[in-house]
RNA sequence: GGGCGAGUGGUGGAACGGUAGACACGCUGGCUUCAGGAGCCAGUGCUCGCAAGAGUGUGGGGGUUCAAAUCCCCCCUCGCCCA
């Protein structure tokens, strides 16, 4: 009898189900180490409803994790909530509520739209970052950096989103606004918290090579983050000053023709040496020209560069000579010392600089055989070649320049070899409520104390006004909270009242899934060594750096204080594609979102799943058609009701002809599973569902030629049902169900395939005559070469084409290709 | 400017150097139906042709090869990262 496809009434009742039975909760440890998968997404920021961008990573992540349990895994396969942050916080304001309020209501909206999709998530590992169970854990790991010099205070010129009123880090900053607002950031005095993860750039430039499932893109992403350059430091006599000033360059071989000094103007010696004179009131004119420009604006090659000239001199350490120095907007305070020897002739923006304020350039490497007049040059020449005007080294060809002037450098003392970063220290203090509270009080006396362990976690008083001000962070109006007696002398004392930036959540919270309750320590050794390193994570390419960056620090640090065991936590990663409409991110305001909820209860989890697997490879961006969820109408939930009749009709079949039908039917089925297996390894979901799809147009027109053998086609169903349960979880249980079977269709092993049922008999031989495809003949597929020629000169149409003429030249593939060359 | 990636029918996309376009949407025809829809069957890159068939075809141009979407070189467009 057929019966109609209730989706709704199906997948709700399962869901529910799942989670009772309780049928995807991980084992402790994995009892068999070798039979272990870690399966890990990172982890969702509650926002609101569930959007595309899960659902996409969700069903992919959930396939993978339902077919390596088939695979005899042990899986685990946890989720939790990314919860602290901005937005929460900003959308309390809005309403008046508390942000937790927010937190957990979104919260359960994702929760349960998980379940819903079908997620087979073990539930019994989940948390909240927002909870003081988790954050005690952040302030742990913040005291553990403490203690070893790794989280540190300092005044710094940090940058600073005017609309969210806090600081932000580095990477936080993109082309000169705020990752979440699209602010201008400008760059503010503040004494601020760093976590020191300058320390490990070689590491976590250098560990890379042991990530060998990370796409070349990402490894690329981060080693361009780090980016790592080799030079020297070079100490600059300045007038005025007792000490030198150093500056960074790749280009000591250019040291000859620095033709002028150039300080970024926020520089604090740049004030110190105006002091008193004239150029004191236009160098604050200046800074505040330059404030309202972003980075990206500053070192651009397009723009014209403004400098201001400082009235004083520094001295080229190599020749004596007295250069100007200058502040312009083109030096960068934080990038190398924040200051330059500017080399006109080898570097376009000092040679576009110096053309605007007229400032000498001079020329000191030359291509060999051409001679540059620093006159007539309409560009800097940046390459290689060989060294003039640069006194005893003149002469020196391009690849010893660098190193033999380093040399030289350090035996005058005036300079050494240096290795100069990209990467800054991160900035982890946020001037914001929402937040993990830094576990520090200070003293007048004692200065900066920890607050002791068993005192923690400090938790987040109630009750604050968070709106966020300019001056001071929301937590220093709680005074009850923020005024507490010194940890060392009992003296009063204040407590640090910003908050951690929320990457210090994620940076160890796949460690805490390995032991989400543990009341003691952050997460067990043992535990964490048996699940760990992970075996796949699935995230967007927009974290590529930040989390990544930060994680891998953490994941080094724990390793070098005996918390972890590997150098790098996950050896496999994978970016999914972005789900767009129209090119453009899905958003309400836009008007371009396709709800989940909506594709739920129009057609259901499965029929969406399978759609957004069906689209495209899971690395490859999506444009959903303008049309909307009804497209999900037309591609998957017909298909998924075709599989349905088909398995219901099944059982009503009686027939037991055993002929060529039937023995092709069986084949067809062996060579899906071959397929759909080998496209599984590759996350290959699209094609996998291609190929079931084969499978069923094949049974139908099996059935449509007559054929009505119910042994064979209910074993083409099951086997189809298992093959598409790890994509379509529910309609496949709800059949398998159906067939009588007493278990979960998840807990079956996959299907394998009979090696001798996928060998064909025959094969389509194709006959090229002067590489064209001229005929195609059937041949068995054991054909020698020389049948493959008697059958191809056999064939009129070959003959056509060879005109009479011997083949000159044959090439045989046996069975499938024959190519003659006349 | 440098590096990386992508460009295949009307559309999403398949193709270990070996029949380009699997599978699907859409479209066309047939069956079923009072009708519509759904379902089932078949056709569908483009050009010419009633057809058989022929030519042509993976951004453009060269090359290697018996054979190129795939490998190499140059160029164009788009995306990302760095400067």
């Amino acid at each position: 009898m057929e019966s109609a496809y209730d989706f709704k009434e199906i997948e709700t009742r399962l869901a529910a189900r799942w989670v009772e039975d309780g049928d995807y909760v991980a084992p402790e440890v994995p009892l068999d180490p070798s039979r272990k998968r870690y399966a890990l997404t990172m982890f969702p920021y509650p926002s609101g409803d569930m959007h595309m961008g899960h659902v996409e990573v969700f069903s992919i992540h959930d396939s993978y994790a339902r077919h390596s349990r088939m695979k005899g895994y042990e899986v685990l396969n946890p989720i939790g909530f990314d919860a602290f942050g901005l937005p929460a916080e900003n959308a309390a304001i809005k309403r008046g509520i508390n942000p937790r309020e927010w937190t957990y209501s979104n919260i359960e909206k994702l929760r349960s739209s998980a379940v819903r999709l079908g997620c087979s998530f073990d539930w019994t590992r989940t948390f909240r970052t927002c909870d003081p169970e988790y954050y005690r854990w952040n302030q742990w790991i913040f005291l553990r950096l403490f203690e070893r010099g790794l989280a540190y205070k300092k005044e710094a010129a940090v940058n600073w989103c005017p609309n969210d009123k806090t600081v932000l880090a580095n990477e936080q900053v993109i082309a000169g606004r705020c990752e979440r607002c699209d602010t201008l950031v400008i760059k503010r005095y503040m004494s601020q918290w760093f976590f020191k993860v300058t320390d490990y750039a070689d590491r976590l430039l250098d560990d890379m090579a042991l990530n060998d499932r990370w796409t070349d893109r990402l490894k690329m992403l981060q080693s361009n983050w780090i980016g790592r350059s080799y030079g020297a430091e070079i100490e600059f006599p300045i007038e005025g000053l007792a000490e030198p000033i150093t500056v960074y360059t790749t280009r000591p071989d250019t040291l000859w023709g620095a033709t002028f000094f150039v300080m970024a103007p926020e520089h604090k010696l740049a004030e110190d040496l105006v002091m008193g004179t004239p150029v004191e009131d236009e160098l604050k004119v200046f800074r505040k020209e330059v404030e309202r420009l972003t980075e990206v604006d500053r070192t651009s090659t397009e723009r014209e560069k403004k400098g201001l000239f400082l009235g004083k001199y520094a001295t080229n350490p190599v020749n004596g000579e007295q250069i100007p120095i200058w502040v312009a907007d083109y030096v960068l305070l934080d990038y190398g010392t924040g200051a330059i020897m500017a080399v006109p002739a080898h570097d376009q923006r000092d040679f576009e600089f110096a053309r605007s304020y007229d400032l000498p350039i001079r020329v000191v490497i030359q291509p060999e055989g051409e001679t540059f007049e620093s006159d007539s040059m309409t560009e800097a020449f940046p390459h290689d070649g060989v060294m003039v005007n640069s006194g005893e080294f003149d002469g020196t060809p391009a690849d010893e320049a660098v190193a033999k002037v380093t040399e030289w450098l350090e035996k005058k003392g005036i300079g050494k070899g240096a290795v100069n970063f990209r990467l800054r220290d991160w900035l982890i203090s946020r001037q914001r409520y929402w937040g993990t509270p830094i576990p520090i009080v200070s003293c007048d006396d004692c200065g900066l104390v920890q607050v002791p362990d068993d005192q923690l976690p400090v938790v987040l008083p109630e009750g604050v006004d968070f709106t966020p001000t300019d001056e001071a962070s929301p937590l220093a109006s709680a005074h009850e909270w923020v005024n507490v007696p010194c940890p060392s002398c009992g003296k009063s004392a204040k407590r640090e009242t910003d908050t951690m930036d929320t990457f210090v959540d994620s940076s160890w919270y796949f460690h805490r899934y390995l032991d989400p309750h543990n009341e003691e320590i952050p997460f067990d050794r043992a535990k964490s060594d048996a699940w760990m390193p992970m075996d796949i994570y699935w995230g967007g390419v927009e974290h590529a750096v930040l989390h990544l960056i930060y994680a891998r620090f953490f994941q080094k640090f724990f390793m070098d204080i005996g918390m972890a065991r590997d150098p790098e936590p996950f050896p496999q990663m994978h970016n999914q594609g972005q789900v767009t409409m129209g090119g453009k991110r899905m958003s309400k305001s836009r008007g371009n979102l396709v709800s989940p909820a909506e594709a739920f209860d129009l057609y259901g989890a499965d029929a969406l799943r399978l759609y957004i697997l069906f689209s495209g490879p899971p690395e490859q961006d999506y444009d959903w058609p303008e049309e909307g969820v009804t497209s999900i109408g037309r591609v998957t939930f017909p298909w998924l009701q075709r599989v349905w009749r088909m398995c219901d009709e099944s059982r009503t079949l009686e027939g037991t002809t055993r002929g060529d039908a039937e023995m092709d039917l069986t084949k067809s089925l062996h060579r899906a599973i071959q397929a759909v297996t080998s496209d599984f390894e590759t996350f290959s979901y699209n094609t996998a569902i291609a190929r079931l799809m084969e499978l069923v147009n094949e049974t139908y027109r099996y059935r449509a030629a007559g054929g009505d053998n119910g042994e064979v086609v209910r074993e083409v169903a099951l086997t189809l049902l298992k093959l598409l349960a790890p994509m379509a979880p529910y309609m496949t249980e709800e059949q398998w169900r159906r067939f009588g079977n007493e278990g979960s269709i998840h807990v079956e092993s996959w299907p394998e395939f009979d090696p001798d049922l996928i060998v064909e008999d025959d094969a389509v031989m194709v006959v090229q005559v002067n590489g064209k495809v001229r005929d195609t003949i059937s041949v068995p597929v054991n054909v020698t070469e020389a049948e493959m020629l008697q059958r191809a000169m056999a064939s009129e149409k070959i003959q056509r084409y060879l005109d009479g003429k011997e083949p000159a030249k044959v090439i045989a593939r046996p069975p499938k290709m024959l190519s003659l060359v006349v």
